[in-house]
DNA sequence: TGGAAAATGCTCAATATTGCTCATTTTGAG
DNA sequence: CTCAAAATGAGCAATATTGAGCATTTTCCA
């Protein structure tokens, strides 16, 4: 598969945390402990959230209950931003993977931001090229990559997590069952190529 | 794999095409013709552009030379927006698959105009959160289904094209060696599904 | 600090998929 | 209309992947 990690940090003129700040009524800031749910898939898309610190996993579960992760995201990302394009409900779920403090913004309190600030609005469209350039590259490594090349890639992606700006510690622990769900495999297969990785360095 | 047709055709209270008309300077009107290519892979991304008219499919060529088709995009629908993330290069390339009739709008132009009407950048925003979702779709359908689900989504997918508003005419002609690329596997498959499905109905 | 739960490493048979080849059929340009 | 190129339907051996089971090893919570 290919859906990753990594969050573009470039040096922003503008801080949307400090803009976000300023919009008043309709939104909070709100604090997520480890493993906790923020959102379910099935529940209403009010809302947006904006990472201030921490990391979220977004997953969707299919009929079958397979579970596939979307991505991962950090400090700067936004996410559940489908109700803005008429999504009623959430299409999947998003997990803190560790504590984090999100910044909820209501979809009406967001439209209207996005609508009063150039500076914001812009923000939010690079954002969004930069997610679908990423949902393309994903797009891509799953049309063209066996799931080893796949697993290859998102190691590299985890790997350089976080390279511009702050260089951020390591490698999120992850499960090769997480890994297996972003590159659409199963786990044998993980097992067996990070085995093989091993071997080869 | 995933991606397909279909470009959402709402009701507008905006015609962003009406806009664009009037933002003068850096923007044209350009017609292809059928077979013709818009750019390919590797050229600069100086431009962003709308269809007006037609029918457009991206591609993706990998080292090895395999190709991939990341969507078929009609009226209604920007693509080329790379550049304005910042890419210089275009990452695939664009070839019309019938008659077009383009605007072509310089990177500049774009910007210039996102940042002056609010309608407009409204409309763009909403056009990059339905793009992201349909990119979501594509890869939560790779990573979820066998190929032969994922054949039969994009049919399905095909056969809806143009469901809201106009209603288009038919399936559009495909080959089966574009279908194959589309969802991530090869001729043989195509076609060995396609008779499955055929006998099946 | 115990344990229990979660994660990992491996194996294996059953399937699914690829990557060809070749014979027809369909298209489209001239 | 005619012919060559493109598209299609099939078959087949070589691989890749799945899915499931099972013995350890790690984690982490009470």
């Amino acid at each position: 598969m290919a859906p990753a990690t990594n969050s573009a940090k470039k040096k922003r003129v503008f801080d949307p945390r400090e803009f976000l700040a300023t919009i008043g009524e309709g939104r909070k800031v709100v604090p997520f402990p480890k493993k906790q749910p923020i959102f379910a898939q099935g529940d209403a898309a009010d809302s947006v959230f904006y990472i201030q610190e921490g990391k979220v996993r977004l997953t969707v579960v299919s009929e079958v209950g397979k579970e596939a992760t979307l991505g991962i995201l950090g400090e700067g990302d936004f996410f559940g931003e489908g109700g803005l394009a008429g999504q009623p409900l959430r299409m999947g779920s998003a997990t803190a993977m560790m504590d984090c403090e999100l910044l909820q913004i209501d979809k009406t309190a967001m439209m209207r931001a996005l609508h009063r600030e150039h500076t914001f609005s812009d923000l939010f469209v690079a954002y969004l090229l930069a997610r679908n350039i990423r949902y393309e590259e994903d797009l891509v490594d799953q049309l063209f990559n066996s799931s080893e090349k796949r697993l290859a890639r998102i190691l590299l992606l985890l790997a350089h997590f976080g390279k511009e700006g702050v260089r951020e510690a390591v490698i999120p622990k992850i499960s090769q069952e997480t890994l297996a769900d972003m590159i659409g495999t199963t786990r044998s297969r993980v097992s067996f190529f990070m085995n093989k990785f091993r071997k080869l360095g």
